[in-house]
DNA sequence: TGGTAGCACTCACCACAAAAGAGTGCTAAA
DNA sequence: TTTAGCACTCTTTTGTGGTGAGTGCTACCA
């Protein structure tokens, strides 16, 4: 760990401060001006080379400010920066944003994303609700051909899912329905996680006490949850805040970026990653990331969802230059609420 | 209609056509180099100047060459441009990428709209079936709370709708699974749209026949597929294929593109605005349509379905400046392929 | 009378130089 | 340890002149 003395971290603080709110490189003469403590620009220079030398800050040229490392500013995320509380007006505004939409989970969940990005003017992410950590409540069988069948899932929550799957032999819409009665009633309010073994274990059992056709509307079930259970959703909303940006001017850059996002399922490995981690708020810097399109972007996330597990992430997407210390408890709270409108979905 | 001489049109062709390939304007030289009629540069500038004052061509500078406005686009397109036959081993491609995923057909529409972008270089985009042109398939009411229902409405083409409902009165699910048997049965295969009045006679007739339930079941139904009926949804992609464009350099226009993309309510209108148009391939040039930041835009559409109605749309979206001759067969062919694809899932 | 050659003119673009400005590192003094 | 001063570096801006592409116009030719 390194150790910093009171004044490196004012210093490292106001440059970053700085730069976060220019997005220019920041001299010596601006901090004396600026910081409380009086010191002259030529002392302050001394610091800085100190902070420079352990990778804090860096120095474009010779001639110019310093800006912070991606170092920098995780050493001031992770034990400077307090990020300020939420005003009760700001809450407000975010409850009224999604309680309006609250009755149709996608609803929810996109209009999080698109209050996300409008309020912290950057990209908002939402990740779907993975179907493995919410409970079954219905599974519909559908005839389309003879030997295709459309599988609609339906999670506790109110999620549909759909897959589609081909039977060996041709099947009626009589004898699926009586897959779907049986499956139905097998499965009712099983987590979904817990699925699958239910499946196999009935198999095993029914293989001796009932008939091939249930045999067969396992094994159905299972490809299409099986199919169904990891996929994932992600809603991007806002993009285009990201071109305001004007580290972003440059089009090279631009293109790179948009493109990062246009490839959804390593978006969605991304955030399923965040998930995995931490339960609390996240931030991953640029570098740290493994996408390698990412080097000037960063990621504010967290998650919600119940007590019992978290079922998404909700997040931001900027460039590294961000208003950590407003955007965070933005995502924190629209988090929190969030959890707590789906607490009250969930209970019917 | 402007008269134009054999020699206007060959000029124009000449300078659209080279436009086309460079993206820069074209002078009297190129001109009289290139095309086949021998006539020195100082005549073609004659030439030239009266087509600029026809308003088909424009000059961004006294010192440079000619492009072509949208006004000699359009011309060119309706009456000299031929587009060239698509070759076996182009269709052959097309029907490849196609036909691996026609199980699906969310799927199938999305692998179209990422076949197209990416086969002509621009962003694809493929408008959903309405569900008013497809036949009643399957309806599913499903409890989520004391009064939160979720519908979820099936096509025959095997779309899968949802809405959501709030009931004024308690209910349960058994209730609504009769509800649903109720319904099935009414609108099996009933075209969609003809399902509101079908409602509304069998209400006429229940209101003494039947009991109350149904009234309720009818009433459920008629709101649910109210709502869903007239939604649209849109597949955009590979647009970052766009910003490849030279002419989308500069920034301020990229985002203007981009955000026009951003709100997808728009892009439906203007898709479906090609579709009541009409049967064949169209072509919308920059300002001809009322979107604003669609200046430099053009898209290439056509619309797919079956013999008895378009069920929507695919297209191309690009700069002005596109390989018309190229991209209109390949949106041609593809709307013809797909919907020979659908008429084969649409048979079961 | 339609086409052509010639020529002066316009304008964007490029390269280069000079000036301005911001900020540094170092040294010597408080 | 801090500060003032100063020379130095490097970017950015501004200006300037040259170059080249392309035009419009006029006079000339078949």
């Amino acid at each position: 760990m390194i150790e910093l003395t009171q004044r490196d971290q004012i210093v490292l603080e106001a440059v970053i401060t700085d730069y976060i709110e220019t997005g220019e490189p920041i001299g010596s003469r601006t901090i004396s001006k600026r910081s409380f403590m009086n010191v002259s620009p030529a002392t302050i220079r001394n610091v800085m080379a100190d902070l420079e030398e352990m990778g804090l800050l860096h120095q474009p040229h010779t001639s110019a400010g310093r800006i912070p490392t991606v170092k920098g500013l995780r050493l001031y995320l992770d034990s400077i920066m307090r990020s300020r509380q939420l005003e009760g007006s700001e809450k407000e505004r975010i409850r009224d944003a999604l309680q309006t939409r609250h009755q149709d989970i996608r609803e929810l969940l996109h209009g999080t994303s698109k209050l996300l990005s409008q309020y912290c003017r950057q990209a908002g992410v939402v990740l779907w609700p993975k179907l493995s950590i919410t409970s079954f409540k219905h599974i519909e069988f559908l005839r389309l051909g003879p030997f295709d069948i459309k599988v609609i899932l339906i999670s506790k929550v109110g999620l549909v899912h759909q897959s589609h799957i081909q039977s060996a032999e041709e099947i009626t819409q009589v004898e699926l329905d009586k897959y779907g009665r049986y499956i139905n009633e097998l499965l009712q309010d099983v987590p979904l996680s817990k699925v699958k073994e239910r499946i196999l274990r009935e198999m095993e059992s029914a293989k001796t006490l009932f008939d091939q056709l249930f045999s067969r509307a396992l094994k159905m079930a299972h490809r299409a949850i099986q199919g169904s259970i990891e996929q994932s959703e992600v809603y991007i909303e806002g993009r285009t805040n990201l071109l305001d940006n004007p580290e972003f001017a440059d089009v090279e850059q631009m293109r790179r970026i948009l493109q990062a996002f246009e490839d959804k399922s390593r978006m969605i490995r991304l955030l399923d990653e965040t998930l995995k981690v931490s339960t609390g708020i996240q931030i991953l810097l640029g570098t740290e990331g493994e996408l390698s399109e990412w080097q000037e972007m960063s990621l504010i996330s967290a998650p919600y969802g119940r007590a019992t597990g978290s079922l998404g992430v909700v997040g931001v997407i900027g460039p590294l230059r961000m208003d950590y210390s407003r955007i965070i408890p933005i995502v924190e709270f629209t988090a929190q609420f969030l959890t707590q409108v789906l607490e009250i979905t969930d209970e019917g």
